[in-house]
DNA sequence: ACTGTGTTATATTATGAATATAACAGATAT
DNA sequence: ATATCTGTTATATTCATAATATAACACAGT
């Protein structure tokens, strides 16, 4: 599994690292069970701040895709219990739908794109690894 | 068309004002060629400073929402052409599915999330009547 | 004892959101 | 012409938060 950060994006480090890690639980790359590094040692590897990667495990844990256990670390564990999903995801969906009808994409071409990336997490990794600067995990 | 601001929102007030009027573009609450209110008329009905107000309205101007002219102020004109929208909504729409796939949404489900919200856009408001602290624009 | 976990606390710096005035150029109406 | 309404720009301040830097604690493993 790997973790790029973009130093120069809007986005914060935190919400950045909390959505690679998402994204790469749902690609399979990292697998229920299986250990993430530990704080110190993944800020250490990205180069960032102990509590900048903390943030990012707290709220993963929070959101339940994460266990912080003292002996094994930060073990992914899915509770789907811990929220509605589903009402997130409408509430995201809403937003992103709306620009899409504005700029004329079809109800017919957002189902495509849904199949799209739903096939890339479903084969492994969706990206490629050449490695252009990401940080294995 | 209705403007909902959350005070308690951690989301920044002028994207949520950016969001609510592609929302209200979107459902055709407002058409092309109609104009939005000033910015220092809307600050006052939201209780809001006219420079937040001002920021939406660059924004929705550079994404190709908005044309602003001294004498109409500021007219709904869809741009397809600003920017690469169906790139944009496969970035976003990435990590959402991401979260889905994690809390075992199906593809099937996510696509029937799609059908309903477009079924909202399409019949009008989505949004009720009852108005519930909304500010009509 | 020592090291490595997560966790908490405190403090500082930097960035950006939101506000408050103020002014300007152009268009409209009286 | 005078006044008023546009968007636009500029400057400054306040406030919240992101990110950093140390430091310490409780617990588990070697």
């Amino acid at each position: 599994m790997f973790v790029e950060i973009d130093f120069n994006s809007e986005e914060a480090i935190y919400i950045q690292l909390r959505n690679q890690i998402v994204i790469g639980i749902a690609a399979e790359e990292i697998q229920e069970g299986e250990s993430l590094p530990s704080v110190r040692e993944l800020a250490d590897n990205i180069g960032i701040n102990m509590h900048t990667v903390n943030k990012a495990y707290s709220i993963l844990k929070q959101e339940g895709y994460l266990q912080l256990d003292r002996r094994k670390g930060a073990i992914i564990a899915i509770d789907p219990e811990k929220y509605d999903a589903k009402l997130a995801m409408m509430e995201d969906m809403r937003v992103i739908l709306a620009e899409g009808i504005c700029k004329d994409i079809t109800c017919e071409e957002v189902h495509q794109i849904i199949d799209l990336i739903f096939g890339e997490f479903k084969k492994g990794s969706p990206i490629d690894n050449h490695n252009g600067g990401k940080i294995n995990v």
